[in-house]
DNA sequence: AGTAAGGCGGGCA
DNA sequence: GTGCCCGCCTTAC
């Protein structure tokens, strides 16, 4: 078993039960860890994402509806959000408001 | 123990 | 809509 942070696993928890074609932001991710402004942590943990598929991370995005970052590649997560139903344009979510899950 | 870096957020000009 | 600043939390070396 991999030994992970406590904050790691609460956010990584949390991935995992994001229903498909839909978003969320590091933001709310930190709110539901307990922490709303620990955005930053949240996606640091998301980004160890020791576990794979399980831990969507690619559906994670940032709050402006930007795509953020990932660690293969930007242009790869876009390209997964998009295989799932989550159109990206340019960066940015489309319809962004209307497929952010929250929690 | 302290420092540096990180896939951010929000506010303001 | 864009750009800049600061602030927040955590992890890793």
């Amino acid at each position: 078993m991999k030994k992970i942070t406590g904050f790691e696993q609460r956010i990584l928890g949390l991935l995992p039960m994001i229903p498909a074609g839909k978003v969320t932001t590091y933001a709310e991710l930190a709110r539901a860890a307990g922490h709303p402004k620990a955005a930053r942590a949240a996606g640091n943990a998301v980004n160890k994402n020791p576990h794979a598929p399980k831990v969507p991370c690619h559906r994670v995005v940032k709050s402006n509806g930007e795509v953020g970052g990932y660690a293969e590649g930007t242009d790869k997560k876009v390209k997964y959000l998009a295989k799932e139903g989550v159109m990206v344009k340019n960066g940015r979510i489309e319809n962004f408001k209307e497929i952010l899950y929250k929690f």
